[in-house]
DNA sequence: CCAATATATGAACAATCCTTCGCTTTGAGG
DNA sequence: CCTCAAAGCGAAGGATTGTTCATATATTGG
């Protein structure tokens, strides 16, 4: 991710070791499962710690704080995302709409869906976390990719893409969380899912100029 | 709201008298300034108190703990909106599809944004709040009064309506709360809200039974 | 005007929590 | 093998917070 992130949530230092890369997994791996087992409110700098069997102090070492910690977990977890929807859309470059809808909510979902618990505790640590640049910066990341892909449709072209592709990425975000905040029966969920994709498809074929 | 507390979280006891009742609106309002002001991790009982010119034990006298406090100030906030929203339906029932949509959205648009920095206060005070069951039920209360305003519709009629339905108001829910969350220029923000409603009704246009 | 009840007070307590720092142990390069 | 930098340790300090309770004041119904 590109965003630099504020000066106080900085890491303090990188490893240099093959050791102390395998205790910055565990300390992220903890983190994970203590917001999980716990929740924000309980989640401790100590259990942290204990929880990844290492001391406070080592902790310490490469965070110089608590939201440090919290801020580079996002940051890991945004860029695999990110990643992902990257790849789905140059995968789909030239194809048709349709398949290009598809495939974009499939990898957003799938890639929220693979640890849906875990989804929900990082969508609970961002809370008061000062990581609006984070977001931007994903946000920017994905427009980017999602334009590139839907500007060489095979079968459409639109007037105003940059707002039609905003306001889709908004859409299927938005949906996404909302339906893992709720804790609908997993059927339920994915006849949602299927419903985005026919929402969007439908809003794309009717913003789109007519091919001559 | 029909969703009974968990009993940790239910309120002590009613005001009797109007002092009483004047304290519990200050309490409120305190609460949200200082959620605005110092964020939900500094939002403490003695500060919410010293804010709402109360002491402390006042507020332990209504509320059994800090998280009660913030249940009831949720509790309180959906209701309002759940009733902007039924009033809404009421008002376009009979009417056309369009119309619905429209009004819809600008009905629960404008409840999140009339005061969008207290909205964004009350999505994050819910965060580790033990609220599903008063999320629950809002959102069946808001779908029971769509529901019953899409089917007398004039203009269309449903194969799955209540799938429809549900889909139509997650979409809602969370691209509204989405767009506030980023903090978009209000120019932007418009903009999204009219693709909505733009989205939303293709749509339903794609779903519709042909009228005979 | 007088109980009886409802409200309000705020100092004090016990429980965490974040962060530091002097020290020890481990690893890598020469 | 030896040395220096990197990594790890964890008790202790200082600060904050949620909640209680014994006490004081206000209101109401009779």
């Amino acid at each position: 991710m590109a965003a630099t992130p504020p000066a106080h949530l900085s890491p303090r230092k990188r490893p240099r070791q093959a050791r102390a890369a395998a205790t910055l997994d565990a300390i992220f791996e903890a983190t994970i499962q203590v917001l999980l087992a716990e929740g924000l409110h309980r989640l401790t700098t100590t259990r942290v710690a204990e929880r990844a069997g290492v001391s406070v102090g080592t902790m310490y070492q490469y965070f110089p704080n608590k939201q440090s910690l919290l801020y580079a977990l996002n940051e890991r977890y945004l860029d695999i995302v990110a990643e992902k929807v990257e790849k789905a859309c140059r995968d789909k470059h030239g194809a048709s709409t349709a398949e290009m809808v598809e495939a974009l909510i499939d990898a957003y979902w799938r890639a929220k869906t693979e640890r849906s618990d875990v989804t929900r505790a990082l969508y609970r640590s961002a809370v008061e976390l000062d990581n609006e640049a984070l977001i931007e910066a994903f946000a920017q990341r994905v427009d980017a990719a999602t334009i590139a892909m839907l500007s060489s449709a095979s079968d459409a072209s639109y007037v105003d893409l940059a707002l039609i592709n905003t306001t889709l990425l908004t859409v299927i975000f938005g949906t996404v969380r909302n339906v893992f905040e709720r804790n609908l029966p997993t059927m339920l969920e994915a006849d949602i899912r299927n419903q985005l994709a026919t929402m969007c498809l439908s809003y794309l074929k009717a913003a789109r100029i007519p091919e001559v």
